[in-house]
DNA sequence: GCGGCAAACTGATGCCCGTCATGGTGCCCG
DNA sequence: CGGGCACCATGACGGGCATCAGTTTGCCGC
């Protein structure tokens, strides 16, 4: 499935990646797409996938079936939305391929991008126990296929493999403890800091070495815009960051990707003003 | 006990502040406070605020007693740490008398407040599981007595008690909102809606009403460097902030509390800039 | 009561960045 | 191939706020 890489957009067809070692002309792209058509994740499939998610790591066969029953997959397009804030929340959701982002709406329309989930995460469920409604939206960012469970259904796994439910309990920590070191970053830092560690982030999460010769290349569909909502920024602001980052030699961008050329540089930036 | 207000500072002894039903000079202190002395939590005491804790709602006298066989109780002088950023993350704490707050040390020393805890609320131990470390620093606010249990032990009271973990993931949960409804604000807001925000919050979770005749009094020794590492802001902006509030009436401040007295309008403030 | 100190208040200054506006570039579609 | 569109880039401008500095207030010890 990884090598099966085919042509995503009805465009000319590019030469193999692997081969052109160079990027002569900014904005040539080097995407590599994975999984393009929507498609129906198949039993074996469900299983694999269920068994690499952290969350139930070292569960037995017997166990991890028993959950898979209890499960549905479903596909969604570029765009589609899982669910939307405000809405009834009776799902918890895992990504089994492609990628999530969840945003949380404000008022004044200024959302803020909460994270973005790559295969074997969560959504949904863990915000979700005590409350009737989620509190955001979650979308998919590529072709992405996910499987869901119902919250009655998870809360039975949880109570009968309370292992699971501390596991849980530390991810969900993690998270906490992601977005509250976000929080004191946003208060303090520079925009420039802020993109910065957004990059370095989403490189440790996204990205993958080698392919175009030097760098990480990071392969998401992130607007400026984008970008913007997970800094607590604006379009502007985001988009000369980029171009010094750019002018500077320490990233290179295009439509799709994002690619880090000096990482070194790019976490000095990311700790103190250069 | 909360009737035996005793004067704290060694300073003049101040008229009963339920008598004086007006405050003429401005930084008259309404102070009641409930406890000022370091003292051993008995025994009964401790059923009782371990009965109290939401966390363990419902559970049995049995299971409460067991759950106490395996905590000490602790007391903490004003300033004291129960424990810092980077100690190894051994015990949970259950706040018994006091408050604590809990912050997140940064690199260029601008340290943020993560969180002011009541009695009742859990500390460290959620972080834990998967840590090896502490990631922030608590420190009591006032004289606080608290509860500690290890984290192996408290491991063992959720395995054995798998709707406890479901709970805490709750809890966790709750805060993983809040922070992220935080991430957002900072991001848009003015400081004048966030010092707003958090007075209104601080109000809602300490605030008591009467006292001294109208306004929610909030009793916390909160200078304002601690408002300004609340609301991500300066001790100086918050300062100004806190000028024009108490010049519109819509709060008045002294040294040792807050009390808000135009409600609707601080609601206001914190939603739209006046 | 007096001197020392920490915290709070307030003013001046500059900068970061949000806003508005304009021009440029790839992408899609007919 | 050319028009329309969305996104990106870059400049100009202004405001909020961080920073620095100076004064005042309240508190504590001698």
């Amino acid at each position: 499935m990884s090598e099966a890489a085919q042509n995503s957009d009805g465009s000319a067809p590019k030469k193999a990646a692997r081969q052109t070692e160079q990027l002569s002309i900014r904005r040539r792209s080097p995407l590599q797409h994975t999984c393009t058509q929507p498609h129906e994740c198949p039993k074996p499939m469900r299983m694999k996938i269920l068994a690499q998610v952290p969350l139930f790591a070292g569960l037995s066969e017997l166990a991890l079936d028993g959950i898979d029953h209890r499960m549905v997959s479903l596909s969604y397009a570029e765009g589609d939305r899982l669910y939307s804030a405000g809405d009834p929340a009776n799902y918890l959701y895992v990504v089994a391929a492609g990628q999530v982002k969840t945003l949380q709406p404000a008022l004044n329309g200024n959302d803020s991008i909460l994270d973005i989930l790559a295969p074997g995460e969560f959504l949904g469920g863990l915000t979700v126990l005590g409350r009737p409604v989620y509190g955001e939206t979650a979308m998919a960012l590529v072709t992405t296929c996910a499987l869901r469970i119902g919250t009655d259904a998870f809360r039975e796994v949880l109570l009968e493999y309370p292992e699971i439910a501390l596991r849980a309990l530390d991810d969900v920590t993690a998270l906490l403890q992601e977005a509250r070191s976000d929080t004191s970053q946003r208060a303090t830092s520079t925009v420039a800091q802020r993109v910065a560690t957004t990059l370095l982030q989403l490189a440790g999460k996204f990205g993958q070495h080698g392919g175009s010769g030097d760098g990480t290349l990071i392969q998401l569909p992130l607007s400026r815009a984008d970008l913007a909502a997970m800094t607590g920024s604006t379009p502007e602001s985001v988009s000369r960051v980029m171009s010094q980052l750019r002018k500077d030699g320490v990233v290179d961008t295009g439509r799709r990707w994002t690619s880090i050329l000096d990482h070194n540089k790019l976490t000095a930036i990311a700790a103190a003003e250069e």
